[in-house]
DNA sequence: CCGTATCCGAGGAGATACTG
DNA sequence: CAGTATCTCCTCGGATACGG
């Protein structure tokens, strides 16, 4: 009892949730994590099966995977369905309400490659800037 | 140099930044860390100075709020603006690339608000259930 | 007022090995 | 096939103290 590190914020946690309320948290806990709108993503298309999701989601490890569909099942995100059949067949599909939550993570997704180049420019040049600063010279003065 | 634990993220990550271009990654990197929205989402009212933001964002330390800042202003998301006045004043306001990332916030926020009720409701059902499995009994079957 | 530097604990996440 | 159990590393982020 009393599991240590379940990772993906933690399960059953202590019956007392403590009172947030703050639905900016809300959210960050849902989708923080690196894999949560990733799989999310993934089941909206169509119902998958777990070994369907390890192929689909490039770098995730099978404990992540599990853990994090354990909390989104908790969170009533994805239904987890079995079919009892010889080696066992687990399906995972999304609710309604993940359905509207994988609306907003589409605008994100949109937002994140119209915008891709800009971020990646203004980082370079902040970096430049920076490392001029560190080096105590004038900025973007080139030598030769 | 080579400066350990700069938290959210790190920057000026050894320049060779690695080929990712997974716009899901780039998201996730960009509005994880407790801070960063609740960030863009007031600079995004009107320009906010530093002590402005660390009374309107309720748990923030100042470590965290000067980090995030940073890591905000190096992807183009903030500018940062310095009156050499004689306390001196910084003002941090957001830039057009930010403000679409907040109408996408926004869009999270408010799926937030519209499913925080049966979020609980799941997270109760499934922890009930989780607890009867654990006790090795009937579920729900009330005593008396 | 606007930060930076340092110390340190908690928990997120990978690797690996084992089970029904 | 679909997980679970451990062990461990490393990043995030809070507390605190100091500097221009």
């Amino acid at each position: 009892m009393s599991q240590r590190n379940t990772g993906v914020t933690d399960q059953v946690a202590e019956v007392g949730d403590g009172e947030d309320a703050c639905p900016v948290r809300e959210v960050l806990d849902r989708i923080s994590g690196k894999w949560s709108i990733q799989i999310v993503l993934a089941a909206a298309e169509k119902p998958v099966r777990f070994t369907e999701l390890e192929r689909t989601i490039p770098g995730i490890s099978r404990r992540m995977l599990t853990l994090t569909l354990r909390s989104l099942e908790r969170d009533g995100l994805l239904v987890r369905t079995v079919y009892p059949t010889v080696p066992a067949k687990v399906v995972y599909s999304v609710t309604d309400s993940a359905r509207e939550l994988h609306d907003a993570f589409v605008t994100l997704m949109d937002w994140a490659e119209r915008n891709r180049s800009s971020v990646t420019a203004a980082r370079a040049a902040y970096d430049s800037a920076a490392l001029a600063v560190a080096q105590e010279e004038e900025p973007v003065r080139v030598p030769r």
